[in-house]
DNA sequence: GCTCTATGATTTACGACGCC
DNA sequence: CGGCGTCGTAAATCATAGAG
């Protein structure tokens, strides 16, 4: 996958984090440099803090607003996974 | 209970379309509900029951529905008079 | 078989509401 | 009040089953 580095220009930025007005964002799908980054740091810890998002939002070019609604997406994706995963499994001695 | 074990081990196989009956039962529910078609929690999982899908796939399909349906009435405008005729006739709610 | 399109699932981005 | 939490969703996008 040809992933912008990090240079300009990534996913998802409107030159480091103005919205275009009151209007809502279009949805933009992240790099998967981004997302591997995210993801390293979810692993870390499923909550960011302040200090760590504002630093990790510079690196990967996304506002510090899309970096706190990710990890809010990621938790809530991470509780779905453990939901299905119980399901799984109880079915699975019945038999 | 061991059909809904069955369902999880070959849905992480693969997607399957759903059933027949399956997609029929979410499209009586939606076209019956056209005015508000925003399924409470309960109803979801009376759904999901009825129709041999989890609830989240009933999430899924109104969400997909309800945005399809909003981009395009037109190319289902066929589809909501069959239902509409449907549930006017046998009611199976 | 081989295209495509319809369909189910996943990913961004919010609004509504809650707690502290 | 303000900021961050979850929950449910819209909308765009992804992946590919499967109809033609």
């Amino acid at each position: 996958e040809e992933d912008a580095p990090s240079s300009s220009g990534s996913a998802g930025d409107y030159s480091q984090g103005l919205e275009p007005c009151g209007r809502r964002r279009k949805r933009c799908p992240y790099s998967k440099q981004q997302l591997r980054e995210l993801e390293r740091q979810f692993l870390f810890n499923v909550y960011i803090s302040k200090e760590r998002r504002v630093q990790l939002s510079h690196l990967l070019r996304l506002t510090d607003r899309q970096v706190k609604i990710w990890f809010q997406n990621r938790r809530m994706k991470e509780k779905k996974l453990k939901r299905e995963r119980l399901l799984y499994n109880a079915g699975y001695h019945l038999f | 209970v061991m059909i809904l074990r069955s369902r999880f081990l070959d849905a992480r196989r693969k997607r399957r379309n759903f059933s027949k009956q399956a997609t029929e039962g979410l499209n009586e529910y939606f076209y019956s509900h056209l005015s508000n078609p925003y399924p409470s929690e309960e109803a979801k999982e009376e759904l999901a029951k009825q129709c041999g899908i989890t609830v989240s796939q009933v999430s899924n399909w109104f969400g997909n529905k309800r945005i399809r349906y909003k981009k395009n009435i037109g190319k289902f405008q066929e589809e909501a008079n069959l239902y509409a005729m449907k549930t006017a006739l046998g009611g199976t709610q």
